[in-house]
DNA sequence: ATGTCTTTGTGAACGCGTGCACAAAGATGG
DNA sequence: CCATCTTTGTGCACGCGTTCACAAAGACAT
């Protein structure tokens, strides 16, 4: 019961693939650096090792955006920039409050990257009546009570969620109730929104723990005295049986 | 040139697919929450709600750990607990050092999700002499000239990248000379490593402009009239060229 | 012991994303 | 105007991830 939409269903958005979107804001930002040395156009070749990527699946990605390369040449810088710009949606601006002014959200607002793309800050929110009217990266920080209408008088879409767990769904739910339509989470929670909302986290918790399993997995393929780059890939599927006992048996640290 | 690798080639650890692990956080931490509230065992269906997933992609998921649940009755919280934990590596302690400690650092060093889990700051490190020695959570920031050292004395081998862009690469070569093996970076820049360590990286404008994008999207199709789902998706190769001037050619807006 | 009922574990089908490899397009030089 | 050379755009095949749907496993009651 109560499963509430929390997954974009990949409606895939227009031709594009969700992948690909994820991919264009990097190619901006090295097209931007481009821009800025003044390099007037690029190869495939070029812009996919300075965005990390194969050139192979970057000529894709700009496939579908349109024919926007010349053959024997390779992409004009400028007028990929303004491209991707416009289908990111960014020769707009997008205002955006951020709920939450605890450390995490004042770096936030102090971050200099989304000012330099279309993104400005419309509010600082906190529910601590204390932080109201402090200026933080020079915005005033304003009371929970005043979201709503701060949302409607600057027709703000996009809110970001900087609060402790436990108040981020009743903010997310007030922040859809008035009108917010995207949301960017860095509680560590699993937000509940209606159809029609999208929702992108980041947890920085979670994003250490990849990294632990990772890192325990070398150690532990180092110990196997496996010194060479790639081992044995694939067809690995016996279970560490030398671990502890067989299947159902229950190791040494256990529940109640 | 100096295509570095930056993307872990998917190496497909032991089974466990890598989408796998990085669900195992969200599911420990549902699990976590339930073992709190002493709850003795739970459903696919029940644990995949509070996840936020599909609960066939949970059981799936679980199988590749073994066969920890009981059919007929679920699975026991606690075991699985302690089953997720050990293999995702948290059951040891994973010391981190976090390099640049402005408002960003500030927050990850603050932040109270990681020493829950099995991560301690081992080390907050600043290259501004004006920072050393003055405490930020409770931790004194240390100069980077100490880096190597504290790398080496900790045993550490995770490492966090919250400085400006400019100067993360240098910082990144830096940790993995003096021993990280796992990056998580905070700064707006494709790093390049040497095969064996993995990078993770956040990029908050990143996400931004991808919620921008749907954000976007969705004015569009409202705009359009079309209140149904799905819009005539493929086939759409014409250009903009109602837009602005031939190929070569640079709209209005534009960098300097 | 036997039957019923719940819930797991997984085989199989499908769709998306990736990467190879090459034909077509255009620039450039003679 | 033609030949050559560079680089794009993409058809195709492959592999990973997701989802469905169901048989097998066990709990529980009688």
């Amino acid at each position: 019961m109560a499963t509430g939409r929390t997954h974009r269903p990949a409606t895939r958005s227009r031709g594009i693939p969700e992948a690909t979107v994820a991919r264009l804001p990097l190619y901006l930002r090295a097209l931007t650096a481009l821009s800025e040395r003044s390099v007037p156009t690029v190869s495939s070749e070029e812009l996919a090792a300075a965005a990390g990527v194969n050139s192979a699946k970057l000529r894709k990605d700009f496939s579908y955006l349109g024919s926007y390369g010349t053959r024997g040449v390779g992409y004009d810088v400028e007028y990929l920039v303004y491209q991707i710009s416009r289908e990111l949606g960014l020769t707009q601006d997008w205002p955006v409050v951020i709920v939450g002014i605890g450390n995490l959200g004042a770096a936030l607002a102090n971050y200099g990257g989304f000012a330099s793309r279309g993104f400005r800050v419309a509010a600082l929110i906190d529910a601590d009546p204390g932080m109201a009217g402090k200026p933080v990266a020079g915005i005033p920080v304003q009371h929970t009570d005043e979201l709503e209408k701060i949302i409607q008088d600057d027709g703000v879409s996009i809110g970001v969620i900087a609060t402790p767990a436990g108040a981020a769904q009743q903010v997310c739910d007030r922040l859809v109730a008035a009108g917010v339509t995207s949301i960017l989470n860095f509680a560590p929670t699993v937000l509940n929104v209606p159809e029609g909302v999208d929702v992108r986290k980041v947890d920085l918790s979670i994003e250490l723990q990849i990294l632990a399993f990772h890192e325990q997995r070398k150690a532990g393929e180092e110990a196997a005295g496996d010194a060479g780059a790639v081992p044995p890939v694939a067809a690995r599927k016996q279970q560490p049986a030398t671990d502890q006992g067989p299947d159902g048996d229950v190791p040494a640290v256990m529940p109640a």
